[in-house]
DNA sequence: CCATTTGGTTATCAAATGATAAGTAATGGG
DNA sequence: CCCATTACTTATCATTTGATAACCAAATGG
């Protein structure tokens, strides 16, 4: 199989990976918040704490978006703001109890649907799925 | 490893794909199609000829929205759609010629994009990238 | 100590997207 | 032949998201 074909597997991988990231995630998000709400409170409840300029540049949105929408999650009580001492202009972002105990429960659901998923696997298998999650993000993702 | 901390790393493995996807595919899309109409131009691409309820299933956008938007990609003259003769009810979506080129180029350069981030790697390494993809599909997107 | 950069905010606007209701026309099953 | 279903359309509305300008305050670097 040359380069191009590759290229063209792994189109059709992203693909299903796309398709099943949504079957896991489906109706997961509650209603209260909108999507762009729950990924950052996705990528604050992995990366915490973060600034607000971290989730602008991880998420790719700009600072003035960020921060509206920061603002509306601090206003529902699901993350807070923390001054920083060494250089007052930052603040760090961390989830509330309560932001913590909601993605607790969505990473919860997210994870059971996972292992459903992956339920009739053997542990030869699961040893597979593992190497092969090691080899590519080795070897295509941290690429230079 | 067990299979809660498989979730972790395939939790990570999702992350880095969505931020290697956004690499490869940044400032591709034309400036005046949106960034849905863009998707289900690639959705038509891959998957043509297709009808609008398969592009609505498909890509989890409602019927009228479908409609809307393949109105505009038509419009554009991006696209094309073709009556059915058995089910006159159905209509086929397939690309314009004009779209046909735009997404070749586009898929032509992430292509670029791709190969540029795999150079480095090694035959052997290309094998092992290749089955680490087929083993991920067929154990854990393929379930049931 | 002044100019520039960094980190963040507020306000405002336009565009994109999502949701819903209501309708047409064709099909298909009793 | 009629009723329910399928496939799609049109219209409309609210919400979300993206983009821009203008601003403040703290830090940083000559």
């Amino acid at each position: 199989m040359d380069r191009a074909a590759l290229f063209q597997k792994f189109v059709t991988f992203t693909t299903a990976l796309h398709e099943v990231t949504h079957e896991l995630t489906k109706d997961i998000k509650p209603d209260d918040i909108t999507p762009v709400q729950y990924s950052i409170l996705e990528y604050i409840a992995v990366s915490q704490p973060v600034t607000l300029s971290q989730i602008s540049d991880c998420m790719h949105i700009s600072m003035p978006n960020t921060s509206r929408e920061l603002k509306k999650l601090t206003e529902k009580n699901l993350c807070e703001k923390f001054d920083v001492a060494e250089d007052r202009r930052k603040q760090l972002i961390r989830l509330s109890e309560a932001g913590q105990t909601m993605m607790d429960v969505a990473f919860q659901r997210i994870g059971g649907r996972f292992l459903e998923r992956i339920k009739h696997v053997s542990a030869e298998e699961l040893e597979d799925i593992e190497r092969a999650l090691d080899v590519l993000q080795t070897k295509v993702f941290q690429g230079e």
